[in-house]
DNA sequence: AGCCAAATGCAACTCAGTTGCATGACGCGA
DNA sequence: TCGCGTCATGCAACTGAGTTGCATTTGGCT
């Protein structure tokens, strides 16, 4: 399935600010700021209120998960979206010295009670700290 | 144990805005904001600067723990102050609606497993909605 | 009391994200 | 394929949390 069909699948407009953001995400490995994303040569020219707008539009379709690091930045991740599911129920880890963030896949997140009668609409845990590759150049 | 000989503990001075805002968060009994700690009379007449520099210091000594929302704005948070511990190893709950956030305590976070080499220093997991009151309030 | 390091206050700044509005383009039906 | 309404885009201006630089004050200690 490609990304095109995928939009007119969630009933989204398809346009080329859509369509090359969505074929980013999908071949990142790990999920991405507005700001690394306007970095990639095909969404260069794209406004950065189209950028968010487009990433807004795809985290309310479910093309993409979205999880607000504990710098306060948004990623946006749609990784293995060939599969048409990316559901992001599973931790996050942030490297504070980066900012690279990625998915700690194959975890699934516990379940949580919450106070009486709350509604709940989504969840994300972020463990954070210094990736591997940051503490090498520490040294 | 007081407030004020906490602080001595930590090493930190005893100055009126830390004392006053650790006061705050100690009776408080669920996470707040900066703008909802000025909003109190103790703090009204404090500088934002400070306030923002009192809570940086009084979480790196550990008398309170700190939390991002989804909304990317910090909670702080030191109920149950009197123990001297304060772990915040919980969930939290941020009400979309009315921003106020909760400690899920009595809820540990699991142990998740991170990629090789990497250093922890700290996590923390959101679960986001609607609390009972707004619920009711919308209908 | 007197000293010094650390804390405060103020102004200016950064930066992610949003809003209003005019223009442009996608989708659909004729 | 043309035309039209709706939705998306671009630009400018704005918001709001948090930070930084620097001069002044104050807590802790001798
Ligand atoms: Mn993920
Ligand atoms: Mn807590
Ligand atoms: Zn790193
Ligand atoms: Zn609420």
């Amino acid at each position: 399935m490609d990304v095109r069909d995928m939009l007119q699948a969630k009933g989204l407009r398809r346009t080329r600010a859509r369509t090359d953001v969505l074929a980013i995400l999908a071949e990142a490995r790990r999920p991405l700021a507005h700001q690394e994303i306007s970095g990639q040569t095909e969404a260069a020219d794209l406004d950065r209120v189209t950028l968010y707008r487009t990433l807004t539009s795809l985290s309310k379709a479910g093309l993409v998960h979205q999880v607000r690091g504990v710098d306060g930045v948004h990623r946006f991740c749609a990784h293995g979206l060939g599969s048409m599911a990316c559901p992001g129920n599973h931790p996050h880890f942030l490297c504070q010295s980066c900012g690279e963030m990625s998915c700690l896949e194959g975890q699934e997140l516990p379940w949580v009670s919450v106070p009486a009668g709350a509604r709940v609409t989504g969840k994300q845990m972020v463990i954070y700290g210094v990736c591997a590759q940051c503490r090498d150049a520490e040294a």
